[in-house]
DNA sequence: AGAACCGCCTGCTTGC
DNA sequence: TGCAAGCAGGCGGTTC
């Protein structure tokens, strides 16, 4: 399911493709995304990650947001045959930009460009010492804070577990419990993980592939994402799966305190 | 404030 | 083999 990496990646191949070109035809496959219109003869500016959000920036003042949610991916192709669970397409002078999305989850609207949300992003401006101030006495479960998207914006179930069995913090733990130096290990592993399955172009376990229709490689740094019963790779501890607000969380009991 | 649950969806896995 | 139930989950919503 894209994440930050994953929407980080279409949106840096989406700006090589369609920054400066003019949408020459829009047309919507699924009534859920009927709310599409205006989009044909405008000129995208650039395109841009807001969170997990694509902003592709147009001409007239307005942009086109995306949320992939769970399925939700792009796929670019010179010829304009319809792909499977293709849902919107976009044609351009050199090629057709489609909206793929199994589950149909995924929204688009159009509207006034986002506001910045540079203070939450972790590769933005992103500001340590606000954030634990905010945050750091909630009594909410980490990894739960850290998927708020209000509070952090970004991140996922798979690299939310990944950052925290990097950093040695147990899931479970309240926010109010972490220290300083706790905050700045999930913080300093969250950027460094990010960074390398940026590079990796995101984790394929399922559904996500890139602009190009190829599995990004990040699926192999995976320490206890979808591990659960595996041995953990730096101690004899097994990983296990909780739920925590309906959803999965892996780790490992023995490194994360 | 925080947790738990639901609805949105469909493809895949599991169990009989 | 075949079919149905169960599961996956981001997010917005409601409820306790």
């Amino acid at each position: 399911m894209p994440e930050l990496p994953e929407v980080e990646t279409l949106s840096r191949q989406l700006r090589k493709e369609i920054c400066g070109c003019k949408i020459l035809s829009s047309k919507v496959y699924d009534d859920k995304l009927a709310n599409i219109k205006n989009v044909r003869g405008r000129r995208v500016i650039t395109v841009e990650r807001n969170g997990k959000r694509i902003e592709i920036i147009l001409d007239d003042g307005n942009s086109i947001l995306v949320h992939m949610r769970m399925t939700g991916r792009f796929l670019w192709h010179e010829k304009p045959e319809k792909p499977k669970h293709c849902r919107w397409r976009m044609t351009f002078n050199d090629g057709n930009l489609f909206l793929i999305d199994p589950r149909r989850f995924a929204t688009v609207k159009i509207s006034k460009r986002l506001e910045n949300d540079a203070g939450k992003d972790i590769f933005k401006k992103f500001d340590l010492k606000g954030f634990v101030k905010n945050y750091g006495s909630r009594k909410t479960k980490v990894k739960t804070l850290i998927m708020d998207q209000e509070a952090l914006s970004g991140l996922g179930n798979i690299y939310a577990c990944e950052i925290l069995y990097r950093a040695g913090i147990n899931p479970e733990r309240t926010a109010e419990t972490l220290t300083e130096d706790d905050w700045g290990k999930i913080f300093y592993h969250a950027k460094d993980l990010l960074k390398v399955a940026i590079k990796k172009r995101g984790t394929s376990i399922s559904d996500w592939r890139d602009l190009y229709g190829c599995r990004g490689e990040n699926q192999y740094e995976l320490k206890v994402y979808g591990q659960e019963g595996r041995n953990c790779c730096s101690c004899a501890g097994i990983i296990v799966r909780i739920k925590q607000g309906g959803r999965s969380s892996f780790y490992c009991p023995n490194c994360q305190k």
